[in-house]
DNA sequence: AGTTAATCACTAATATGTTAGCCAGTCAAG
DNA sequence: CTTGACTGGCTAACATATTAGTGATTAACT
């Protein structure tokens, strides 16, 4: 009964973090979803587009977007893969590379200031929580079964 | 060291849950903000746009254009306060109201289901955590200082 | 009273989320 | 070969998120 809005709290929570970190990255005039784009590769160096969709929980729609304005703006770069014509290859460019050596710091002593603030005990249970609850989606859930009568309201006459 | 990507982590666990309910959101074609926003009326009868705001966790410009199109399906009903003509009292058309009876039942069961697949205390475990991380962000964090040279990214020449 | 500041809902512009579907390219079975 | 199932990136259409800013009111101060 207690946890009947969970989803609301995840989503409470993940308000209230991200706004210590969004003044951040709106200085430097990038989103959330670039700067989660960016940390990946920054770490693994060339990634395909669905690589990056579940590394960084972006749907493949929304991530041809991203990275299309990513590149526009010279952050990333794209390039076919000669094996298979159906693939692409994201991977850094120089001034993409510069933008993350340049936040990334900001970011990290952003994070430590919050430790200090709360106690570092908070982060670390929020985040073992996340990671039991995380863990456990491997056991999957029947579906609740749904009436037939699949009525979805119309605009009134 | 471990918790530097908590909110990669709060994000995966909204998908992750969320993709249980939204198949039954999704059979009355009501989306995710939408059934928020019929909770918290069904619970508080009547409630201003910016108190479902804040109960929702939708931003002001977002809200506007939810109640508009629930008003336009007959979910909602909207009327200008007399006292103040500033302000406005939303709360469940008949139409809402039946929705509302039609989907509870069915996102009570799917709890249900996920209690009996994972365990209750993986979800109670969540809960307290998220709830002692929203507790603490009554505790002001500092700003991390920012460089003055503002550059943002511009379009590639 | 009269000017100023604050409030509230809303619009505008842009970026992303969500669902559905498309199309070229690959691959395996016939 | 070649047809048919499949894959990967993509577009389309719509809903929401985010930031900034507006207009109408109302409250506060002089």
């Amino acid at each position: 009964m207690t946890n009947r809005d969970l989803p609301q709290q995840l989503l409470k929570a993940r308000d209230a973090l991200m706004s210590h970190f969004r003044p951040v990255l709106n200085h430097f005039g990038v989103t959330e979803q670039q700067w989660r784009i960016l940390r990946m590769l920054d770490e693994h160096e060339q990634l395909e587009p669905r690589e990056l969709c579940e590394l960084c929980q972006i749907l493949s729609p929304s991530m041809a977007g991203v990275l299309a304005r990513m590149e526009e703006l010279g952050l990333v770069q794209r390039q076919r893969v000669a094996a298979d014509a159906r693939r692409v290859m994201v991977s850094l460019a120089p001034k993409g590379d510069r933008l993350f050596d340049e936040i990334a710091p900001l970011i990290e002593r952003q994070y430590k200031l919050m430790e200090k603030a709360w106690g570092k005990q908070v982060l670390d249970d929020l985040s073992s929580a996340l990671a039991g609850f995380i863990a456990a989606q491997a056991t999957p859930v029947p579906q609740v079964e749904l009436p037939k009568d699949g009525r979805k309201a119309q605009p009134e006459a």
